[in-house]
RNA sequence: GCCGAUGUAGCUCAAUGGUAGAGCAACUGACUUGUAAUCAGUAGGUUGGCGGUUCAAGUCCGCCCAUCGGCUCCA
């Protein structure tokens, strides 16, 4: 028995233990049957770490979000471990947590496919059930890189040689084991839900110069009921996948002849046209004047502006008929601001111009690689609700404010309660002094702060010309997006030299900032479509109502009806084909018209209609003066 | 771009190397229908494209195109 006691305080009371008593052992019986981790001084420790001073201890469950983040983490070595077991020669590398599952990284000659998954999965299963204990031991670093060099892990080797600490922590469990800073779950058998998802391909560090490996992605949870919840949830979420709904809801095609370029179909173009409206109702109010500017310009504009330098790979390319085959001399634009600053500089600008905000809902384009093309969330023509606003240094902070009440306004609207704001900072290849960036940064900031919205860095994510305050929303499967971004410019209006005479008759250089709201429609759309599975608001959707006549005797009821609905400005369609009322009621719910009337014989005689709500709602019955009242009380925003 | 997978009728999917099918949609007809699928019939295809192997290719091989899952949430 040690005659050296320490004090431990858990949970508020304070309690004598010998020195060296291992965490786990200070938590009573009952709990430890959740208990994976525990939380020493605040930090992460495994349940069997001694105790060798005086401490705050805290235990952490499995069911606990840092404790589903180390099941995953320990899931993930549970697959390494049985990965190398069932194809000796294959290293490892990294395998985290992630938000909702694992993944690890492998280097192997042959890339793993789905059809590996069962195999290692029934591995992950045996090895759990043999319930190994998994050991923490920890060496000098140098003492690691021998262990591994002599293992042939080279990538753990390099992963050493880069860490700063002189003693590493090695986790073993039965024969294998792997550098790892843990914690992890005690022993394998705690690792009992878990499935793995899909193979993919990833370069070392994410980075396209090095060596490519095999990720096998995976989940894990507490209990197989979170886990087949999940999986259920997963399901779900491909149903509302844009690309689906897009098509089935006939809003949007894409065809091979033009990759990443959608086609918007007459109800898609409805839904387009009616979100553009909209900015353009709150451009009246916010003082935005909109412009048209050409879609292709000569070289030297991008020269000028710096695209030619950083943003060329991006750009299609293009000549005129007479030099078809020699010269790309035009490029298509993939940005509308060197357009407005053409504009800018095309009068004599004085202060009392300023703020000067010019929108455009110009067409761009933009060469995105092959291999990031995603439905409408990712697309190589758009088009965005883009404003550029030429002021002085004065007005800055007015005009960021302006535009984050803007952002507001909008996503409010239209439903988005979740939105993430980044500030993105200085790239690597960027214009300008970093001093001016480091300074037009800090104003971003302050803005951000001013107004109470709570945000986190992109380091290096800034555009060439400036940095960027960006509002991210997520799409069904989480993914996130960017959308909405307002970004302070200081070189482009350096670069094509813009100026406006000052009070003091002086010329000066106006700042621009470049914002959009919605970002790129294409893009808005498609994270809308899955926000809202494909239940527009009314002043939205395609189609606001649709006609339902019940028998052929009342078809000119229905058709006068639907005619007078027209006349009242709404978006119509009648249904009068010979098929029973249940058929026509459901294919109007796929179709997710929010109104749907039906006019059968006993309406007609009495001159009403019986109205049904989209998603099933009990019908009602009611005058076709209520129900036009009803239809025209929808809101529109702005 | 890179790694892997996929590509068959408008859509969702079948088809040992041996005559390309089904359901839904479309079209025609019957039924006159009461709030999420009436019945019957008809038509629909250079199996993504080009080349190759073979007596024979949707199926095997090569190249190309497109689509899908990914490509630093630190051992």
């Amino acid at each position: 028995m040690s005659s050296e006691e320490i004090t431990v305080t858990l949970r508020g009371s304070i309690r004598k233990a010998a020195k060296g008593t291992p965490i786990g052992e200070l938590f009573e019986r009952e709990e430890r049957r959740t208990l994976i981790a525990a939380r020493l001084n605040g930090k992460l420790v495994d349940l069997s770490r001694p105790l060798d001073q005086d401490a705050t201890i805290e235990g952490v469950s499995i069911d606990s979000p840092a404790g589903i983040d180390i099941l995953r983490h320990s899931t993930a070595h549970l697959m390494a471990q049985a990965v190398q077991s069932l194809y000796p020669g294959t290293q490892v590398t990294i395998g985290p947590a992630t938000e909702e599952g694992f993944y690890y990284d492998f280097a192997r000659s042959t890339p793993f496919t789905s059809d590996d998954l069962p195999k290692i999965e029934q591995r992950m299963r045996e090895l759990a059930r043999a319930d190994e204990k998994i050991e923490r031991m920890e060496m000098t670093r140098d003492e690691a890189v021998e262990l591994f060099a002599r293992m042939g892990e080279h990538f753990k080797v390099e992963i050493l040689r880069d860490l700063p600490d002189d003693r590493v922590s090695i986790y073993r469990q039965g024969d294998w084991m792997d550098l790892c800073r843990g914690p992890h779950v005690p022993s394998t058998g705690w690792i009992k839900a878990f499935a793995l998802l899909s193979v993919a391909g990833a370069y070392w560090r994410g980075d396209e110069r090095n060596a490519m490996l095999s990720r096998v992605y995976g989940t894990a949870f507490p209990d197989q009921a979170s886990l087949e919840e999940h999986l259920e949830l997963l399901k779900l979420a491909r149903a509302r996948d844009h690309r689906r709904l897009g098509r089935e809801l006939g809003l949007v095609l894409f065809d091979s002849r033009a990759p990443g370029s959608p086609f918007f179909l007459p109800k898609g173009a409805i839904v387009v046209n009616e979100l553009i409206a909209y900015i353009r109702r709150l451009y009246a109010r916010y003082g935005f004047k909109e412009v048209i500017t050409p879609q292709i310009f000569r070289n030297e504009l991008w020269r000028t502006s710096g695209h030619w330098e950083l943003f060329r790979e991006n750009m299609f390319l293009t000549t005129d008929g007479e030099n078809a085959g020699g010269e790309l001399d035009y490029a298509l634009k993939p940005m509308n601001c060197p357009a407005h600053a053409v504009l800018y500089a095309s009068e004599k600008r004085s202060y009392r111009d300023l703020p000067l905000r010019l929108a455009d809902f110009g067409r761009l384009h933009r060469a995105e690689r092959s291999g990031v093309l995603h439905g409408l969330t990712r697309v190589r023509a758009m088009t965005q609700d883009d404003a550029h606003i030429f002021c002085t240094l004065d007005q800055i902070a007015q005009e960021v404010d302006s535009n984050l009440k803007m952002v507001r306004e909008v996503y409010q609207a239209l439903g988005f309660e979740q939105m993430e704001l980044k500030l993105a900072t200085m790239p690597e290849e960027h214009l300008g002094s970093e001093q001016t960036w480091r300074r037009t940064e800090a104003m971003l900031a302050e803005a951000m702060e001013r107004n109470g919205l709570s945000y986190q860095t992109n380091p290096g994510e800034g555009a060439f010309y400036g940095p960027k305050i960006e509002i991210y929303v997520p799409d069904a499967l989480k993914r996130r997006w960017q959308l909405a971004t307002i970004q302070l410019d200081f070189n482009m209006p350096e670069r094509f030299g813009l100026e406006y005479v000052s009070s003091h008759g002086t010329a000066e250089q106006p700042v621009m900032i470049h914002r959009a709201i919605l970002g790129t429609i294409e893009r808005f759309l498609g994270v809308f479509i899955e926000h809202t599975g494909g239940l527009f608001p009314f002043w939205l959707a395609p189609e606001q109502v649709r006609v339902l006549s019940l028998t052929d005797k009342v078809e000119s009821y229905a058709s006068e009806l639907a005619a007078r609905l027209e006349r009242e400005g709404l978006r119509v369609a009648l249904d009068a084909r010979n098929e029973k009322l249940g058929f026509k009621v459901r294919q109007a719910e796929l179709a997710k018209v929010p109104y749907i009337v039906v006019a059968g014989e006993r309406e007609a005689a009495a001159g009403t209609i019986s109205l049904r709500r989209v998603r099933g709602a009990k019908a009602e019955t009611m005058t076709v003066e209520e129900l036009v009242a009803t239809l025209k009380s929808e809101p529109l925003p702005g």
